[in-house]
DNA sequence: CCCGATTCCTGTAGGC
DNA sequence: TGCCTACAGGAATCGG
């Protein structure tokens, strides 16, 4: 499930066959993603040249010398970079190519995925207006957080996955850094002290960055851009380990569904 | 406006 | 073995 860790390390991958080349071709086989993939984008952007490709959140923005390319994983999307042509599979929905002939191939068996054509910056695309901040900047702090939860009568984890407050912090890493910072997911997010979010904005800053370092998180679909899957995995101390014994307390991992979404903590997180 | 519920999709896992 | 159902979830949208 791509967050902010598995889209950077696949920005990462597919960069240095995209940056300052040209695009020669790009074929869609499946226009039916999460937002239909527009006819005319083909030829849109064929014959452009790659300035350079930037993360903002959950999405991969390639900067175009005219407009660019907005793409989301969604849940099971992955890029992969083929240096020679290979038969494409059932879920490979679409392929970006370069002026030496490598492929880029989008692949996203649950097509929650999206690819958007922006005719000018693709950071003032619609759909990414009113997104929060970077978790991985200085402006992401406890104050921040402590402020924008004042007004919100929701639980923190919630609050934490509300991409309109910070960016990118998805449903493993939410449960991860509340693990690792003490803080029970069910709270109210209005009654955590300023401390505490401090806490926390660190937590989640140093959960991420060493995910990053391990390439990434792979549960069922993800794999970098040379095909080879992440290893955070084997860090993770409470997701997809419910009843497995806390290594802080020694008590077992609780399973808890918070706004449709699996959770997982442990008692010791007050 | 706020917030919880629903929706899109398909592979996988578990029950019988 | 095979069929069926439940479940996973990012984020937009719906509804109260």
């Amino acid at each position: 499930m791509p967050e902010l860790p598995e889209v950077e390390t696949t920005i990462r991958g597919i960069s240095p066959f995209l940056e300052g080349k040209v695009l020669r071709n790009v074929i869609i086989r499946e226009r039916r993603l999460r937002w239909p993939v527009v006819p005319e984008l083909a030829s849109l952007v064929d014959g452009l040249t790659v300035t350079r490709l930037e993360r903002r959140g959950k999405y991969i923005l390639i900067h175009l010398d005219r407009g660019g390319l907005i793409i989301h994983l969604g849940m099971s999307g992955s890029m992969r970079v083929l240096l020679e042509p290979e038969e494409p599979q059932k879920h490979d929905h679409f392929d970006l190519i370069n002026s030496d002939g490598q492929i880029i191939r989008y692949r996203d068996p649950r097509k929650f995925g999206s690819l958007l054509y922006s005719k000018g910056d693709p950071r003032a695309h619609l759909r990414l207006s009113g997104l929060g901040v970077e978790p991985l900047t200085e402006a992401f702090d406890g104050d921040l957080l402590y402020k924008l939860s004042k007004k919100k009568h929701i639980c923190v984890k919630t609050f934490l996955m509300d991409g309109r407050v910070v960016v990118g912090v998805g449903n493993i890493y939410a449960s991860e850094s509340l693990h690792l910072a003490g803080i029970n997911p069910l709270r109210k997010c209005s009654r955590i002290s300023l401390d505490r979010y401090r806490r926390l904005a660190e937590t989640v800053k140093k959960v991420l960055e060493l995910s990053i370092q391990r390439g990434g998180t792979t549960l069922q679909d993800f794999v970098g851009a040379d095909g080879s899957p992440g290893y955070f995995e084997q860090e993770l101390m409470v997701y997809g380990r419910e009843g497995v014994v806390c290594d802080n307390c020694g008590e077992p991992i609780q399973k808890v569904v918070i706004s449709q979404r699996a959770t997982y903590y442990c008692a010791c997180q007050t």
